[in-house]
DNA sequence: GCCGTTTTCGGCCCGACTGTTTTCAGTCG
C-alpha cells in the first residue's frame, strides 16, 4: 500500500528536516505522516481520479508537501529527502530506535565524531568517545551499549492479544499492594489498537516511591529506562516497554483522557479547549489557574463541551465532530456477542470433539455455536469432503439432543476456488445451516481477479459468510488487495456477511473496512475462528476491532437470538 | 510547510524525565 510507504518517507523526512532544526516545517511532515498511516483510501487512486488537486485535500497537505507525494507516485523517489541525506548523511531510522538518541543527538555524533550508523555508533560508545561529547556523559553512554543491544528486539509492534494478557497480569501486580488506588490502562492498549508497541499504565497513590520500587522489580523486567516519582519505564524480557505513571486523584480523569490519546485525538481536544479559553493538560482542564474538571474523563470531555468518548474511537477520524453533533455510535458491548459461528472440532484441525467444544461454549456464556469445520480441498487442515460432512452433520444432530442450554448450527468453512466456485457440491451445502466461505490458495491473485473471485462466490446462494476477509496474518502475509466498494455492494444484494476474525494473529476485517462495510449497509460477524477452547476468549479483540470500526450491535449479527441470526441467511 | 468564524502573516499542544547543566536542551509520549 502505498500510504505506508509514503507515510513512512514523509515521517523520515520530519526527522531529517527536526536535525536541520526546521522544526514547524518538520511538524508539518510527521502530521502528514500519521494522516496517510489511518487513511483508508490509497493515495495512488486519489491521484489517479483527481490528480494533484485531489492530493491537496488529504489533510495537512499543501502545495509543497502535494508535489513531493506527486513525485513519489510518478518515480517512486521523493528528492527532497535525498538532499537532506546529503546534509547529514546518516542511518536516521535505526539511530533514532537508540533510547534517547533524537535527530538532535544524532547531529552532534555525526559532526564530532563522523558516526553515521548503529556499528559506528556501537563502535565508538566502546572506545569511551560518546561520553567525552557535549551533551552526553558516562551514563548516556552505558545507556546507548544497552539500548543497541534491544533495537533488534524491539524492531517491531506486537499483536495485541500477546501484550494485553501480560500487561493485566502487572496490573493485577499492583492492584494487590496495598499502596495504590484506582489503577487504569491507558495508551494504545486501552484504545484496543490491534497492534503494540509499548503499554501505558495510571495509578493513583500517596506512596509513589514505593509504588515505583515495586513496578521496577516485577517478575520479567529486563531494563529500567527511568525510574521517578511520577513515571517509570522499564522494558520487559518479551520485548515491549512498560510506563507507569502515578498520578493526584483529582487529576487522575485528566490523566487517563491524556495518555489514551491518540496523539491527535488529544491535539485536537486541547484546540477546542484553548478555543474556549480553557487549558487542558494531563492535570486537569483549567479556566486560568484554577481546576474545572480532571477527577473523572467524563468530566473533563464535558468541561469542554463534548461527551464521553470510548476509547477505541480516540483516533481523530470523526470521532471529535460526532461528538460536538450528539452523533457518536452507541459501540456494541463486549458481553453482546450470543454465539461463536466460526469453530474447528478434531473433524477437521481442531482439538476438541463437538460436545466438549459445545460444553465449553456453553460455560463461555453462549447460546449458541456453529460447528464449521474445514471442507473442500485443504487437505492440510483435514477438510472434509461431502461424504464426511453428511456424516458429521448426523453426530451435530445427535450432539444436539443430548445438549441443553447450547444449539449447534451444522455448518462449514469451505474453500473458495480460484474462480470462485466453492469447494463442495451445492446440494449438499444446502443442507447446511450456516456456510463459510474462505480462501485458502492463490493469495497472490490482483486485486481484480480476487474480487471477482469473492463475488462469484458470494453469489453463490448457499455461502452465508466470507471468513476473513482479506487474508492477512501478522508476520506471515500482507493480505490480498480488494475492489471494497464492489466488494460491499455485492455483499449487501446477496445478504452476504463478512466476518471480523477475532484470532490475534488476523483480526480481519481492519477497522477502516469495517466502517466502510457498516456505512455500506453490510452486516458483519465477530469470530474467533476457534480451534482449542482457549480461543473462544479472543472473541474480546474482534469485538474491540468492532468497536474502533464504530459498530453498534445491529450491525453484528451474531449479537443476536439465534432465530433472528439465521434468520438474516434466510 | 500548513492554515484561517479574530488572521494570507504569524502562529503551530504540552509537560515530565534524564543527564548534564549549574538553569537547560533534548527526548519522549
Amino acid at each position: 500500500m502505498l500510504n505506508q510507504e509514503l507515510a513512512q518517507i514523509l515521517s523520515l523526512m520530519a526527522d531529517y528536516l527536526d536535525m536541520d532544526e526546521a522544526f514547524f516545517e518538520s511538524r508539518a511532515y510527521s502530521k502528514v505522516a500519521r494522516v496517510l498511516e489511518s487513511m483508508e483510501q490509497d493515495v495512488g487512486v486519489i491521484y489517479q481520479k483527481g490528480g494533484i488537486k485531489a492530493i491537496k485535500q488529504i489533510q495537512g497537505v499543501g502545495q509543497g508537501i502535494a508535489y513531493k507525494i506527486e513525485e513519489y507516485i510518478k518515480t517512486g523517489r521523493v528528492s527532497r529527502l535525498g538532499q537532506l541525506k546529503k546534509k547529514c548523511p546518516v542511518d536516521l531510522e535505526n539511530l533514532s530506535r537508540v533510547e534517547g538518541l533524537g535527530p538532535r543527538k544524532i547531529k552532534i555524533l555525526y559532526k564530532k565524531l563522523k558516526i553515521k550508523n548503529l556499528k559506528d555508533l556501537g563502535k565508538a560508545a566502546k572506545a569511551g568517545k560518546v561520553a567525552l561529547l557535549d551533551g552526553f556523559g558516562s551514563q548516556s553512554e552505558q545507556n546507548i551499549l544497552g539500548a543497541i543491544k534491544f533495537v533488534k528486539a524491539s524492531n517491531e509492534r506486537f499483536p495485541i492479544g500477546e501484550i494485553l494478557p501480560l500487561v493485566r497480569e502487572i496490573i493485577k501486580e499492583l492492584e494487590d499492594l496495598p499502596l495504590g488506588g484506582q489503577i487504569s490502562l491507558a495508551g494504545s492498549l486501552r484504545r484496543m489498537k490491534e497492534t503494540i508497541k509499548d503499554a501505558d499504565i495510571l495509578i493513583t497513590s500517596n506512596k509513589p516511591e514505593q509504588v515505583m520500587e515495586h513496578f521496577v522489580k516485577i517478575k520479567g523486567v529486563v531494563k529500567i529506562w527511568a525510574q521517578g516519582k511520577t513515571k517509570s519505564s522499564v522494558r520487559f524480557k518479551k520485548g515491549f516497554d512498560c510506563d507507569l505513571r502515578v498520578v493526584k486523584k483529582k487529576s487522575f480523569g485528566a490523566a487517563l483522557q491524556y495518555f489514551t490519546g491518540s496523539k491527535d485525538h488529544n491535539i485536537s481536544t486541547r484546540k477546542i479547549a484553548k478555543k474556549k479559553g480553557l487549558k487542558l493538560n494531563e492535570y486537569g482542564v483549567y479556566k486560568g489557574d484554577r481546576q474545572i474538571a480532571g477527577k473523572t474523563e467524563k468530566q473533563v470531555y464535558q468541561a469542554i463541551g463534548l461527551p464521553y468518548i470510548e476509547p477505541e474511537l480516540r483516533t481523530n477520524s470523526g470521532e471529535i465532530e460526532a461528538g460536538l453533533n450528539n452523533q457518536l455510535p452507541k459501540l456494541i458491548g463486549y458481553d453482546d456477542i450470543k454465539g461463536d459461528v466460526h469453530c474447528h472440532t478434531n473433524w477437521s484441525d481442531g482439538r476438541e470433539s463437538i460436545k466438549s467444544l459445545a460444553r465449553a461454549a456453553k460455560k463461555f456464556g453462549y447460546q449458541y455455536l456453529a460447528i464449521t469445520d474445514h471442507a473442500g480441498f485443504l487437505k492440510i487442515a483435514h477438510a472434509l469432503d461431502e461424504k464426511q460432512l453428511i456424516k458429521q452433520m448426523s453426530q451435530i444432530d445427535k450432539v444436539n439432543q443430548k445438549l441443553s442450554g447450547i444449539k449447534l448450527i451444522k455448518g462449514a468453512e469451505v474453500d473458495i476456488r480460484p474462480d470462485g466456485s466453492l469447494a463442495i457440491e451445492d446440494k449438499v451445502l444446502a443442507q447446511l445451516g450456516l456456510v463459510i466461505g474462505a480462501v485458502h490458495s492463490m493469495f497472490k491473485m490482483n486485486r481484480k481477479d480476487m474480487t471477482q473471485r469473492l463475488i462469484k462466490a458470494m453469489n453463490n446462494p448457499n455461502l452465508n459468510i466470507v471468513a476473513h476477509p482479506t487474508g492477512r496474518v501478522f508476520r506471515k502475509r500482507q493480505g490480498y488487495q480488494l475492489d471494497w466498494p464492489i466488494i460491499f455492494k455485492a455483499a449487501k444484494k446477496t445478504r452476504t456477511a463478512l466476518e471480523i476474525n477475532a484470532h490475534t494473529t488476523r483480526l480481519d476485517l481492519k477497522d477502516i473496512h469495517i466502517r466502510q462495510a457498516i456505512e455500506s449497509g453490510v452486516k458483519l460477524v465477530i469470530s474467533a475462528d476457534v480451534h482449542p477452547i482457549s480461543y473462544l476468549s479472543m472473541v474480546e479483540y474482534g469485538i474491540a476491532q468492532a468497536r474502533r470500526g464504530w459498530a453498534e450491535s445491529k450491525d453484528i449479527l451474531n449479537t443476536r437470538p439465534l432465530k433472528s441470526f439465521l434468520k438474516y441467511f434466510e
